[in-house]
DNA sequence: TAGATTGTTAATCGATTAACAATC
DNA sequence: TAGATTGTTAATCGATTAACAATC
């Protein structure tokens, strides 16, 4: 992802012997289902579950057993052989990984219907996402209250961004915009001086080697979708030598 | 992901010598890819462009001209040596490969902020996907019209998706809803017929062996960032050994 | 032909899986 | 102790990358 910098630069930068956990760089696929598996864990804290094995949180959470244990151990040994993994103690750790015991100030650039459904989305604060602002360029929502998970908010103008990212609250910038504003409502994020960027918006941008920018795109998991469904359509009827479909509701 | 139907289930009922493109199984992390390369190609096309190189394109999608060509060999040989792609005819492929060049009838459970973002998504109705119901359980939003990339849309009661996906209409279901209702709509959807579902709601839900679900999280990317951040500021301060500003800029 | 660029090969890398020794 | 379950190992699998022969 970058010439500039290499992978294993903070590796290196991290001097002897390690710093956290195990000390080791954890894989990226791991990181990218830890969010999962804090998930199922708080929904377990939440039913009253004080612990869990492998096996069972594994299949809460969709995967193998073989494959959480493994991306477990990457973070520690915070499991009890022949008994499970303490779900609080554990919850806390992957937290803790996640950066998610800190609280991080989020702005949202947008405020159409998705950046709205972004700041009333619970998934965010229940993980300590804090709402900072909530920005647009059109005149006439600037002053329009918004439904907040916490605090009331209300749409501001984009020219605020600056002094609010100066001002330290916050973190993360969270492009909300049509695909065509996206671009330059990204450079001014960087030159604010965020260097975590999430973009909602349909386009591939660009940003300097030390920022790093994620995408979601709202739209990518149907075109999938819609290859599988084709390629339903197309194959041979796979009805004679499938399972009966009592099996396969049971499985 | 199945005990019951083998991954490669697809490739031995394909019978002898392959059907589509170059007859082999596109890997799961090409596919993943095309939509980015599709939405790059359109843009492409938009501006006028007739032909493009793998470098071009590669650096316009944000990947390796080797990776793209690798991804790109999967459907065909679309190329031209010494030329590069037409662009018209490489975007028509990859829509042709994930099933974009044929209508999908698209239903939406929740018609809260988040589904009425989805109906109103450009990147939906561009690509083909039509939204054929936004459905809602709360008594007081039935009826409400929504702003529609195309047709204008009413927001109706949940008891219509059963004749909705009777009808033909409807080939994805969409599940919008709080995390709470959602494994139910899903079973719903699944009962009334569906096989393909998009998950937009923070909850693990389970579906029988056949049904492909797919999901999209809004906070993930969140999570990965916020972990990132954290690495930014805990890793002792990499401003000696690493590049001038400059040069990060510039790269 | 000479220059450019694809499609493919082979090597490398990272992720997944199954199995089991360690140990509660 | 006996039973259960973790953490780790080693083998397998799939994805990425660089290089280049094929060919426009």
């Amino acid at each position: 992802m970058s010439a500039v910098r290499p992978t294993d630069a903070s590796a290196s930068a991290m001097g002897p012997a390690g710093e956290r956990g195990t000390g080791r760089e954890i894989p990226a696929a791991t990181i990218a289902r830890l969010p999962v598996y804090h998930r199922v864990l708080t929904g377990l804290e939440e039913a009253g579950v004080s612990t869990v094995s492998s096996e069972e949180l594994a299949q809460a959470c969709g995967v193998s057993s073989a494959k959480l244990r493994k991306d477990l151990s990457h973070l520690g040994s915070y499991g009890t052989r022949g008994v499970g993994y303490d779900v609080h103690f554990l919850t806390y750790q992957i937290a803790r990984e996640l950066g998610l015991t800190q609280p991080w100030g989020v702005v949202i650039i947008g405020a159409g219907n998705l950046g709205q459904a972004l700041v009333s989305y619970r998934g965010f604060a229940s993980r300590g996402f804090r709402v900072v602002g909530l920005l647009d360029i059109h005149p006439d929502v600037i002053g329009h209250g918004v439904e907040s998970a916490d605090t009331a908010l209300e749409i501001r103008p984009v020219s605020e961004l600056e002094s609010l990212v100066a001002s330290g609250q916050a973190h993360i910038g969270v492009i909300a915009t049509p695909a065509e504003a996206a671009q330059s409502v990204c450079d001014r994020l960087v030159a604010a001086g965020l260097r975590s960027i999430l973009n909602f918006a349909p386009a591939v941008l660009s940003v300097p080697d030390d920022v790093e920018l994620r995408k979601v795109d709202l739209s990518v998991e149907l075109q999938i979708l819609a290859f599988h469904e084709q390629r339903r359509a197309d194959d041979p009827i796979p009805s004679m030598d499938t399972p009966s479909l009592g099996e396969a509701i049971n499985a």
